[in-house]
DNA sequence: ACGAGTAGACCGACTGGTCAGTCTGTTATC
DNA sequence: GATAACAGACTGACCAGTCGGTCTACTCGT
């Protein structure tokens, strides 16, 4: 199901064949520079197939977004759930936020930085999709506040923080490649647990634990 | 000099009253929404004044975002010079650009959301001025590390993920006005000095300075 | 002191290329 | 023979950029 496995372009349905051949096009190009006869071309379909499977282009690419946006928030809550104490959640969440994003990423590029300035509607979306993000990631530092585990704070602007730490540092492994996820994971898992104040010794512990 | 002066819509010279203009439209609308007569009818000029001072749409967009990272990395590296060591150095720094982006709320939309998502040419300017202003925070850091002040970490790391959190932040007050700059600076200090493991003491030292 | 010449700054009607989306088919399957 | 799933030629709106023209202000020779 879904563009998002494993296949590259073999038999597999004509939506999922669009939608795969419009991740390539909108990440290398952008929403604005891609033309829909691209997406036709790379698809090895027709300008027919595309709008009969969509009513627009800008629904092409909210499918696309919607789509990554749900497999990403359903691993991040299965990750989550198996995780007992509010810390180890989130260091859970980014975890498999990081590498998911890895995983697919053309797509993180779309969802991270093409999605971005198009508009009153997509705005809108990314602000919201967001939202749900950081809603998910302060509850959890609610929870860890709660159990005593770090300091209070505003655990708003923390949660949107660390979204915008995660972002910018996905963002530029995504163009440029450069630190590689292997190299970010352990930096960013430290500055963020640092950020709001887990203990040294803590840290340390889930360190332990992460390179078993 | 320059439309990021005071004066709102008065008695400026033609090139400037285009400028501004064009940052209100832009940044109301993204810059492909933005139709060039617009900017014409908001700046009460003509195409041809348009034409005139700018060889495209593109590089008036450029010369906004240019004359305000002039602008900002002008104001970091004066805040910067006036402080004794690292950890006040990186603090400062925070402060004025959460400041000034505070100041320049329209400016900082554009810069921040509007020009990214653009295709190759702003691409390539967006990571180029990144890079600019993370090399400016990572040199600091690297100044702290080595004066003992904060533990040893990558700092190219920790640089782009403070970039990314202040942007996401600011991004969103820009849009939703939502967390207030007043209440997002302590907390975003608080956070960004415990991320690069400044000790609590000396967290709370700065805090006092800064509510002077 | 004055008209002619020149150039910089500006005006705005027009154009020409570009695409998103449409529409009239065609093919396969039941 | 009906319907779903395509194919691809075509169109029409939209808009960045152009281009001939105007309007000062300034220079300079007489």
């Amino acid at each position: 199901m879904s563009f998002l496995n494993d296949s590259p372009t073999s038999e597999t349905n004509t939506r999922d064949r669009i939608l795969a051949a419009a991740v390539k096009v909108f990440s290398n190009k952008g929403y604005h520079d891609t033309r829909v006869d691209e997406i036709v071309e790379e698809s090895d379909t027709s300008k027919g197939a595309v709008y009969f499977h969509f009513p627009s282009k800008q629904r092409i690419f909210l499918a696309i977004v919607e789509e990554f946006t749900g497999l990403l928030e359903k691993k991040l809550l299965e990750a989550i759930e198996h995780e007992p104490d509010g810390v180890r959640r989130v260091n859970a969440a980014l975890q498999i936020g990081l590498e998911t994003f890895g995983k697919y990423r053309s797509i993180a590029k779309i969802f991270l930085v093409q999605a971005i300035g198009l508009g009153q509607t997509f705005e809108e979306k990314r602000l919201e999709i967001l939202a749900r993000f950081a809603a998910i990631i302060k509850s959890y530092l609610d929870q860890a506040v709660s159990e005593g585990d770090i300091p209070p704070l505003d655990t708003e602007v923390a949660a949107y923080a660390w979204i915008g730490a995660i972002n910018e540092v996905v963002i530029r492994w995504v163009h440029t490649g450069q630190p590689e996820p292997e190299r970010v994971l352990p930096t960013l898992r430290t500055v963020l647990l640092r950020s709001i104040g887990v203990s040294e010794d803590h840290i340390h512990e889930l360190e332990q634990e992460a390179a078993r």
